[in-house]
DNA sequence: TTATATTGCAGCCATATAACTGCACATATA
DNA sequence: TATATGTGCAGTTATATGGCTGCAATATAA
């Protein structure tokens, strides 16, 4: 095994997906965030590191309080990877796989005929 | 901690990921599976097992082969939960609510004045 | 039958993870 | 100044994870 801090692994935990529908609505600090869960204040301070040090949280300072913003670019890199497999489930492109092996059908019968 | 087994943290795991994108193409066997990887065979199989106790593969006896398959059905859960935030980063969207944005101005404007 | 191949399962080990508590530091507020 | 608040960091602990090896069970091949 070895550190992994991307992506996958950051929303492979629930509580992590849950803060990061909070902060997706509006930044947030992390007492206000923690307000949400049973878990301590340091707990999900910390849950909150991992998803700021994988990008998919930024701050910004305000005197002692600090806003963490939600980055949708990051999020984008999970859609990016699940994109070629999205065609394998996809009713409307599978409906235009059956029109086409349809065809292809149709032409080996005139083929073979 | 407790023992999760759902298709977040399935996909955590990077060599799971890799497995994914194999079989995805055509179904294996583990042993096909493994020869593309350099961890020994009984650790392929132990992912493999993670990827099919959450439903992201399926197995087909074969004689004492056994053929896993994608399932596309359950990483669409991925893609489902990834939905709602496709909007915050998508540029199409964001021009149009740029459009709105500033049809609202103008409209503030118009009040204003 | 005997040997080989394919696979899963059990057990071990080092490390990562996610929870907790306590504390230090900086910034507001009284 | 003294106190309260918001935050991060260090350290501890129980459990999960991901790697390994050895072995048993079944199916095919010689």
């Amino acid at each position: 095994m070895e550190i992994r801090r991307d992506v996958f692994q950051a929303i492979a935990d629930p509580t992590r997906r849950a803060i990061l529908g909070l902060v997706a609505l509006h930044a947030m600090t992390p007492g206000a965030i923690a307000e949400n869960f049973n878990s301590s204040r340091q707990t999900i301070s910390k849950h909150i590191q991992i998803l700021n040090e994988c990008a998919l949280l930024t701050q910004t300072q305000s005197g002692r309080e600090i806003y963490y913003h939600f980055n949708p670019g990051k999020m984008k890199e999970v859609a990016d990877w699940l994109e070629p497999y999205r065609k394998l489930w996809d009713e409307r492109l599978n409906a235009m796989d059956d029109l086409l092996n349809e065809m292809q059908a149709k032409t080996q019968v005139q083929k073979n005929s």
